[in-house]
RNA sequence: GCCGGUGUAGCUCAAUAGGCAGAGCAGCUGACUUGUAAUCAGCAGGUUGGCGGUUCGAGUCCGCCCGCCGGCUCCA
């Protein structure tokens, strides 16, 4: 009689015995989805070998929410063809969120098909289809599917070389499919169609396009309802819609991808980069700017315009071409090189908020996210080899700092490495992968690789903020270049007199400061902290008469350096307070006959609510106790 | 750039079936003189994104262009 293993070490003997007997033995069918033979998932009906280990895979867990994804993925391709027959089918995966399948339909779809679609899921779910694995031979796969007139299925098949394939069949629908899958289609209950979007077939353009439908499925309805809850959540913190709401910036149909800065988003803007540049002197950096037009020779020298060309702006100057900077670093060489260099001066640390222009395609601009001109909070490190290292240390420690200590982000690191289109050596790619490594590794920084993902001139390791609601985004960026020195001439005097070529180092820690602020206005949800908020401290007289004394307090708090304003409108204290708090302004003051009497303020915090009377030297301690990162 | 959707007052949204472009908020004016999340009244506000077409008649139907939204590809 076979034995069956449980990961605890039990064992039972049972007949020859499928996943889901197996399971029943130690009470644990209940509430799987699939199971793990010797850690490998199978479908609940899978045979299992003699001396096994099985275990249960649960539909909370995450691999088990993978199933149910991919198994409702299939439920809607099901859906899809009985609606429109004559649909072919690209692939349809579980993906972080839910689930999309690429579908070819014979009509074009719109989002009330969505809905359509979701009621033949249900009806499926109804019909309690068992779904079952069939393993055939190559040949039978394929006449399948041709007689189906799955064309897409069948270019994938070409690129499976096993004899037999693996295909997965629920009534009258078969899918091409490794598994597993759930038992029956009665399994997946809690379910929503998203969107509807173009998607090319395997991801290329040059490839006909497919219609991708995207949807979610959840265990409980709970964890469905709270997932749809979280989504508006999001909405509800779009940086569009907060910027327009609490006037931060716009964007214009004038000016697409090409932000404007109201005096709010701009004091935002000036408060951030106060800090950055007390951070950037206190760490031994020293601030450039150069030009936002540059001849084109320069940008042939640079290998931006082998490299960089469809995204760069062109204009002309005195019939002599020229380009608008798409990165800031062939400027700073230009500076580097306005002298001699000795090894004295290194590292030499010359940062720039630069003003970069590129051209992105239409469709991908969002808000401040995707924009067509940004600034970057560049810096261009001059190093000798051995200092490489501890620079990029410093660096991490700072970006640390930043994102860490002062922001609370939690945050990914990438390493992306030597691209198609690279520019220069290999060994020097090799030379300058093996030291972002070295650094990491001794950082104790877990990182990912990402194979062919360098800039063209060298190496980097990115960081990922991620914000409220789990978009990560690249902020931060060290990139390690051996060849803009290499192109520029660019040298240092030894001490022994020699001429040798320094080592460049191009990095970000915001990246951009349009997305930065674009990442900090969701990640507050537009009520910033203290220290950032655009109006830090709103005065509200409770009736004109108080005007002056309201004046006064405004006053005394501009010469603390609060930034402040005084609600002038007639209107009555509810009003006032209601707009302020709209306005997430941190604090309100209240003040009134009695307020001015003893020279005092009802002091409101935008959360806390009333905290009640103090002095003005009482609340000057308590805006000195706010988190303040200079 | 590509696919799909969408575009009405500063904002949010109405306008049966192709038949007089409307509401709330915001704005302005006036009244009210206000104590912890919306005082009341009046006024003003529009080339319905643009251009062309169909029609007696177009916000509505068709075509092209532009912007925006969701994706794809690409990226800070």
């Amino acid at each position: 009689m076979p034995v069956y293993r449980r990961s605890s070490g039990e064992t039972a003997e049972a007949e020859a015995a499928r996943a889901q007997d197996v399971l029943r033995l130690w009470g644990e069918e209940e509430g799987a989805i699939a199971a793990k033979v010797n850690g490998i998932p199978v479908d609940l009906n899978a045979f299992v070998p003699d001396g096994a280990v099985v275990e249960p895979i649960l539909a909370s867990t995450e691999e088990g929410l993978d199933i149910l994804r991919h198994s409702a993925s299939h439920l809607m391709a099901q859906a899809i063809k009985r609606l429109y027959p004559g649909t072919k089918l690209g692939i349809g995966p579980a993906v972080e969120d839910g689930f999309y399948y690429d579908v070819d339909p014979p009509q074009s779809l719109t989002e009330d098909d969505l809905q359509k679609i979701e009621g033949e899921m249900g009806r499926i779910v109804k019909e309690a289809l068992p779904v079952e694995r069939l393993e055939l031979p190559r040949d039978e796969v394929i006449s399948i599917f041709k007689e189906r007139g799955e064309t897409y299925k069948l270019e994938l098949i070409e690129e499976i070389e096993d004899p037999f394939i693996s295909l997965y069949r629920q009534g009258e629908f078969i899918d091409l499919c490794r598994g597993p899958h759930v038992p029956n289609t009665s399994y997946i209950r809690h379910f929503k169609l998203l969107s509807l979007a173009g998607a090319y077939w395997r991801g290329d353009e040059r490839n006909p396009m497919l219609v991708r439908v995207y949807g979610t499925a959840f265990p409980t309805a709970e964890s469905l309802r709270s997932y749809l809850d979280r989504l508006e959540e999001a909405k509800r913190r779009d940086h569009r819609k907060l910027g327009r709401e609490l006037d931060l910036f716009s964007i214009q149909p004038e000016g697409p991808g090409f932000p404007f800065f109201h005096p709010k988003g701009m004091t935002i803007v000036n408060v951030l980069l106060d800090f950055w540049r007390k951070e950037h002197v206190k760490r031994g950096y020293m601030e450039v700017r150069t030009p936002l037009i540059l001849e084109q020779s320069l940008w042939i020298r640079s290998g931006h315009w082998d490299h960089y060309r469809e995204n760069m702006y062109f204009t002309e100057i005195d019939g002599r071409p020229f380009a608008i900077k798409p990165m800031n670093c062939p400027g700073s060489i230009l500076i580097y090189k306005s002298q001699l260099r000795s090894y004295r001066d290194l590292p030499l640390r010359m940062a720039e908020l630069g003003t970069v222009h590129r051209h992105e395609r239409s469709g991908v601009l969002h808000g401040l996210m995707r924009v067509r001109c940004f600034t970057q909070d560049d810096a261009h490190l001059y190093v000798t080899e051995d200092q490489i290292k501890d620079e990029i240390l410093g660096i991490m420690d700072l970006m640390h700092h930043i994102y860490g200590d002062v922001f609370g982000f939690p945050y990914r690191v990438e390493l992306s490495t030597r691209p198609e289109n690279a520019m220069g050596e290999l060994s020097q790619w090799e030379m300058a992968e093996s030291a972002l490594k070295e650094a990491l590794d001794e950082s104790g920084t877990p990182y990912k690789l990402n194979p062919g993902d360098g800039a063209f001139y060298g190496p980097k390791i990115d960081f990922h903020l991620e914000d409220c609601i789990g978009r990560s985004w690249q902020c931060g960026t060290i990139q390690l270049d051996f060849q803009m020195p290499e192109k520029f001439d660019v040298t240092y005097v030894a001490a022994d007199g020699s001429h040798r070529r320094p080592v460049m180092l191009h990095r970000t820690v915001l990246g951009s400061i349009e997305r930065f602020l674009g990442i900090l206005i969701e990640h507050y949800a537009g009520a910033f902290p203290y220290w950032l908020a655009p109006v830090q401290v709103r005065i509200l007289p409770v009736k004109d008469d108080f005007l002056p004394y309201a004046r006064d307090v405004e006053a005394v708090l501009k010469d603390w350096g609060v930034r402040t304003e005084v609600d002038l409108r007639e209107e009555k204290l509810s009003r006032k307070i209601r707009d302020a708090q709209l306005q997430k302004v941190p604090y309100m003051l209240v003040v009134g006959a009695k307020e001015a009497e003893d020279r005092k303020v009802s002091v409101r915090e935008r959360a806390k609510g009333d905290l009640g009377e103090m002095s003005l030297e009482g609340l000057e301690d308590l805006l000195n106790q706010e988190f303040n990162p200079f």
